[in-house]
DNA sequence: GACAAGAAACCGTCCAGACGGTATGTTTTA
DNA sequence: TAAAACATACCGTCTGGACGGTTTCTTGTC
């Protein structure tokens, strides 16, 4: 440590750099616009020096979906563990992580998942997989249709976000936020 | 008319081929693979041809997303005719149109709607007016927080479709639209 | 701890192909 | 015959990626 005026070399931190770059890119411009070149020069490296972390376009997505997913599951296994009730336990997290005010920062780095979805057909089998684990780990507990509806309703708000549909005031949010919470439980 | 063996043009019959086969490509290959080359020679016409019909790129797009929405208001009016109760009629026929078992073909040109709006920002725009639009048009006998809910269930759905995600088992999905019908009239 | 030596991180340039779009035809229709 | 409906040829730019360098880090050896 310490000796940042040697500008030392930090390949973790310019990697998490390129990923965040391409995140942004992508959320602020579409995807259309995520470039090899406009993501280097965004994330002042050479185009040379991203193609050492990712060997080719398609890496560097994957790479995203694997950065976005991980810490995915780890907010979701977090707010798990803090949810004394078994049952809809899956769903309440779930809840927790997308439905959320606009504007948390934290929201943000979802919809990329989203965009990035969709846009790249190739990505979409992994995304089949990851629903598919978690169906599994939790078939017992939200496996209801109940479960299955309330985690429905918050991605179609995910996707109502994502597209800059009209925002809901806050009221309404609110309560549907409880009801949500009040079906994972039925 | 009827001078088919003439092999008249069609200029009406080959906008609509282009606006198709746009869609079939952006809906099998992802929306990156939706260039003018690619759409014309699918469609059996020149790049020049093309470009007759709409002078650029953004503006195939917009046509694209103006023929959809058109076709999307016919089918919902439709529905929403054939409807006696007020009360939910919208959010009913919303569910008709989008809550469709799979291979539907009338359900497949819809996916691309949402493909283009996420990969092209300029068409959110029309996309927030649209909702808006419908909106108000129904806030009377549409506004109620499980309406809202009930459509936003069927986005997400919606979105799990077009993701790939696992299909449903057709008893749940019955039953899910069973619940959500009940919940419009609430 | 000095130092060689290889590995990892990163840079700058170049290229072939794809892409959107223009300019200029030719045929068909009204 | 004028305009609409196409086709053909072509251009400038961008993009993904290959490639050969240079610098920095790590590791083994003495």
């Amino acid at each position: 440590m310490s000796k940042a005026h040697h500008r030392k070399k930090h390949p973790e931190a310019v990697r998490q750099q390129l990923l965040e770059v391409a995140a942004r890119l992508s959320l602020e411009k579409g995807p259309g616009s995520v470039t090899l070149d406009a993501v280097s020069q965004a994330a002042g490296v050479s185009k040379g020096g991203l193609l050492h972390h990712f060997p080719n376009k398609l890496s560097l997505l994957d790479g995203l979906f694997s950065d976005l997913t991980e810490k995915l599951d780890r907010v979701l296994a977090e707010k798990m563990q803090s949810d004394p009730e078994p049952k809809g336990r899956f769903t309440r997290a779930y809840v927790a992580v997308f439905f959320v005010p606009e504007g948390m920062d934290d929201s943000e780095q979802w919809k990329v998942l989203t965009i990035a979805l969709i846009s790249e057909p190739h990505l979409r089998e992994r995304w089949r997989q990851w629903v598919e684990r978690h169906l599994a780990e939790n078939i017992g507990t939200d496996s209801s249709p109940d479960s299955v509806l309330v985690r429905y309703a918050v991605d179609g708000l995910w996707l109502a976000d994502l597209l800059g549909a009209p925002t809901l005031d806050a009221e309404t949010r609110t309560a549907m936020l409880g009801r949500l919470l009040a079906l994972s439980r039925s």
